[in-house]
DNA sequence: TCTGGGGTCCTAGGACCC
DNA sequence: TCTGGGGTCCTAGGACCC
């Protein structure tokens, strides 16, 4: 009997899922982001490999992408649309013969399994099997690592794009990632492969091997020991499918023009807690900690949160919170974004499970305890 | 080129209480 | 009377990911 962790993710996502309905555009270069005007304030969300190839990439303004692919098709974001692909796409992986699905996203998930024996190769046939029927079912194409732990099989998918499998496990972990940047594993952005390097540790097997002194008294007690695990491909061998649980849901608008009256702001902030607001009935759940989040020109952003007296779905109440907030400031330089977000009252018994993998934090079990 | 929108989690410092 | 320590709550800020 031998445990594997999978890792599905759809290649070039919401671009391929813009590419279905609109099939002229296959193998063309196509750059999902914003409204899809390419003189508009936004960024890339995605683009297809066609464009990539010109440079564009994820995060990358529109403006620029558009000077390095002026013969791309640009389309704006439609969300909706994603989910509904995302949810066929889930409930295919779901149906894999025993197959305990945690979802990390739009278009990604693991997948635990158990096979008899301990053959990598029936691993791999599962994989290949797991993205013929993503393909049959929604006619998108994905990508399928598969690991020992959550880690490699997570960073194993990346080397099996496009439309391919690819094992990462013990075996193989620091032949293939061992003198790579520590930048290339998940949870290590520029910021945190800038501290390592500053301590001498560049790349994975170095960080693998790194004084656990130096990087608690670098990062702290919990996050030192975790980042050392990781260049070391260590993390969840088992999968957990223990429903998600959303902590917040927020809405943000980054402003064409900036806003400068007082009214335009109100009924601005208003029109966020209202949509916050339906996001929150549908959960069922109510605000417990209003977030303010705003960005003055030309760029400086910051944060204000404030915990309630009572929880809420008032919208009025949210909004008159984040006003308060924002007035807190004493700053009346134009504004260029507004965001609000509610903090949910969390379940009976608080989140369950507590701090587990992914979601855009700390990868892959963060520390918790 | 001028920097989106949806999220999550960790750390640290001050207030307050024991 | 002075000082220290520990726990918990709250907010601000940072970092990362899709
Ligand atoms: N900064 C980002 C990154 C991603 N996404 C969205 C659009 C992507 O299509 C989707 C999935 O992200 P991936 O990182 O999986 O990227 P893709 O699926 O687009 O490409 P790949 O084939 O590399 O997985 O999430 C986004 O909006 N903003
Ligand atoms: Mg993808
Ligand atoms: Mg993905």
């Amino acid at each position: 009997m031998a445990r594997w962790v999978l890792h599905v993710d759809l290649d070039q996502f919401i671009a391929a899922v813009e590419v279905l309905r609109r099939p002229e555009l296959a193998g063309r270069p196509v750059i999902v982001g914003g409204r899809g005007d390419p003189s508009e304030r936004a960024v890339v969300s995605t683009a297809s490999y066609e464009a990539r190839a010109f440079g564009v990439h994820s995060g990358m303004p529109l403006r620029l992408a558009a000077r390095k692919a002026p013969e791309a098709t640009f389309l704006p974001v439609d969300a909706p649309a994603y989910e509904t692909a995302s949810a066929e796409v889930m409930a295919t992986v779901r149906a894999q013969p025993a197959a305990v699905v945690q979802v990390l996203g739009w278009d990604e998930a693991f997948v635990g399994i158990e096979l008899d024996g301990d053959d990598v190769a029936d691993a791999v046939a599962y994989a290949d099997r797991l993205r013929e029927a993503v393909l049959a079912a929604t006619r998108l194409h994905c990508s399928v690592g598969v690991g020992d732990t959550t880690v490699r099989a997570k960073i194993a998918t990346d080397f099996g794009k496009p439309r391919g499998t690819f094992v990462l496990t013990a075996d193989n972990w620091f032949e293939v990632m061992g003198e790579r940047p520590t930048t290339a594993l998940w949870g290590v952005g520029k910021r945190i492969a800038a501290r390592l390097a500053g301590r001498g540790y560049e790349t994975v097997a170095q960080l693998a091997e790194a004084d656990e002194a130096a990087l608690v008294e670098e990062f702290g007690p919990r996050m030192g020991p975790h980042y050392r695990r990781l260049g070391q491909g260590l993390g969840a061998t088992v999968i957990d499918d223990t429903p998600w649980v959303a902590r917040a849901h927020g809405r943000e608008t980054t402003y064409q023009r900036d806003l400068t009256e007082a009214v335009e702001v109100e009924a601005a902030v208003a029109a966020l807690a209202d949509q916050v607001v339906e996001d929150i009935r549908a959960e069922g759940r109510a605000c417990a900690r209003v977030h303010l989040k705003v960005r003055f020109a030309p760029f400086f952003t910051t944060t204000r949160i404030r915990k309630l007296a009572e929880p809420t779905f008032d919208a009025a109440v949210i909004a008159q919170t984040a006003l308060d907030l924002l007035r807190g400031l004493g700053d009346d330089r134009p504004i260029r974004l507004l965001g609000v977000r509610a903090e949910m009252v969390p379940p009976e018994g608080g989140y369950e499970p507590p701090r587990t993998t992914g979601r855009g934090g700390p990868a892959a079990t963060p520390p918790s305890d």
